[in-house]
RNA sequence: GCGCCCUUCGUCUAUCGGUUAGGACUCCAGAUUUUCAAUCUGGCAAGAGGGGUUCGACUCCCCUAGGGCGCGCCA
């Protein structure tokens, strides 16, 4: 049953840098929400820095969030465009003595913080032109708007992750809502167009927990609806420091790049600062179901490769073997292989089952698959290599006919071996490790009886014909 | 400096006054196996410190310590 009036969130990054693990897992608990009640996920992108806003990062976030699978719903909106809309409330503001014209110069002002600092005095705008005459404006000089907020009582924010958040007005300065060249700052722009969005549900990091209570201040001064607010706890690198872009922070493309399956990347972060009872793997789907705001933890939490390492082993094996096998494909064709054909791309389709048991990662699970492509003679790993000593190669030999004269699945190709393994007294593994490493080069592998199968007799036979030493 | 937030195993977390403080990842041991994984079994490992409130605190309150965020004509 859809609530008549549904809930929207939005995910408003600024294109300052990529996506980073910390505004994956913002954008993530947004987009949930909104599922979960069958509302508005929408995105928003924060370029009003003209500075350091580029094209270059708005294209990664958009390719990260599409990566992740976090469609937004509604057309984009990019903030800068709406400069004059976000003025336009600047000057309603000013013309209800709500703001007020603020002629102080930014040396002026950089005096008056150094003074406060100097004096222990808590560092904030301190008012002077907030009642002064506008007649006493020096002709002609550049001003900034302020908002003219409340100086007594307190402004509460009734947080969903934090609970209410008590803030005594007095703390509170009249912070600048339009800059001296006209352009409206980040604090008004937020609110303007989330009230202009219909944001009913602002899910965002906690760095803009104390931003609440300023934005407050507009909200009320315009009479808007205030939406309810969610400030989620930070992320911290491994290491525990910050989780910023100049302290080895991944951007979300990185660990598309690293080999996580976006399933997992999504499981994994739903998990660091929220919890469902002791349930770890949570599907996509279990996740919109289960998605609330109660059980978000309120304490910040940090990056554990480990863990998404193994939650992506996890989504690997339930993964589709057409799927991992195009993404292989594709691993490849970036790494400069030469392009598969389509037998073989059928090959490594039946060899996944095998092959993706055994990865915790698509750049394992490329790695794996190496052999399939390999061209005769295979290079050997120098384990393999040591491995096939003069009595292995003579025991290939001797099996080779065996092989040649069985029907080609794996479940002949064993009966097969083992038969041999008992007419010649030897143990299994006195045979099967050889074989894995002519067909292979390596020391691990799937299943040595599916990898005959998979090769096929053909190749399977010339690659042991190449190690094998002639049977006496 | 001022304000706000946070603090359970190494890490992510459960617990909503009464539990031998549970689960997951990591690590170790064992079982299984043609290898490696997977799987199964078992193990190591925690309430920052100090005061209260209470018959009883991880849980509620206060203080301290530590960490984080904000205090910009950045977002």
């Amino acid at each position: 049953m859809a609530s008549p009036t549904p809930c929207v969130t939005r995910f408003a990054p600024s294109p300052t840098g990529f996506l980073h693990i910390g505004g994956a897992r913002t954008a993530l608990f947004n987009w949930l929400y909104a599922r979960h009640h069958g509302g508005i996920f929408r995105l928003r992108i924060e370029d009003t820095d003209r500075e350091r806003s580029t094209e270059a990062a708005i294209a990664a976030i958009l390719q990260g969030l599409d990566w992740l699978g976090l469609h937004h719903d509604a057309e984009v909106v990019h903030q800068f465009a709406r400069a004059p809309r976000h003025r336009a409330v600047a000057d309603e503001l000013l013309a209800a003595g709500k703001a007020y014209r603020c002629y102080a110069s930014a040396a002026e002002l950089d005096a008056m913080r150094a003074a406060q600092k100097e004096a222990g005095q808590p560092i904030r705008y301190d008012g002077r032109w907030r009642d002064r005459d506008p007649a006493e404006a020096p002709a002609g000089a550049p001003f900034v708007v302020r908002i003219k907020a409340a100086q007594t009582g307190e402004t509460i924010i009734a947080d969903q992750v934090q609970g209410d958040v008590r803030f005594a007005n007095a703390v509170l300065d009249d912070f600048v809502l339009l800059r001296s060249d006209g352009t409206p700052t980040y604090m008004l722009s937020v609110v303007v167009d989330d009230h202009d969005m219909g944001i009913t549900h602002v899910i965002r990091g906690d760095d803009h927990l104390t931003n609440a209570a300023r934005q407050r201040q507009i909200i009320d001064a315009m009479g808007w609806p205030v939406p309810v607010y969610a400030h989620l706890p930070m992320l911290h690198g491994e290491d525990g420091a910050k989780l910023s872009k100049r302290h080895g922070a991944l951007g979300i493309h990185e660990y598309e790049a690293l080999g996580y399956l976006p399933e997992a990347m999504r499981n994994y972060l739903l998990r660091l600062g929220w919890s469902h009872g002791d349930d770890e793997v949570i599907s996509t789907e279990q996740a919109i179901a289960w998605f609330n705001l109660e059980n978000v933890g309120r304490s910040p939490a940090r990056v554990d490769l480990k863990k998404l390492e193994s939650l992506n082993a996890h989504y690997m094996r339930e993964a589709d073997d057409t799927r991992l096998a195009d993404i292989v494909l594709g691993l490849r064709a970036q790494a400069g292989e030469t392009p598969a054909s389509e037998a073989a791309r059928a090959m490594l389709i039946r060899a996944m089952p095998g092959l993706k048991a055994r990865a915790r990662t698509l750049t394992e699970l490329r790695e794996s698959a190496g052999f399939l492509f390999a061209v005769r003679p295979i290079t050997l790993e120098p384990k393999a290599d040591a491995l096939l000593n003069p009595t292995a190669r003579e025991r290939l030999g001797a099996l080779r006919d065996t092989l040649a004269s069985s029907d080609w699945n794996a479940e002949s190709l064993e009966a097969a071996v083992r038969a041999f393994v008992e007419r010649e007294g030897i143990k299994l593994g006195d045979i099967a490790q050889p074989l894995r490493a002519a067909l292979t080069g390596r020391m691990t592998s799937p299943p040595v009886f599916d990898v005959l199968a998979v090769l096929g007799p053909e190749e399977a036979l010339a690659r042991i014909d190449d190690r094998r030493l002639p049977s006496e």
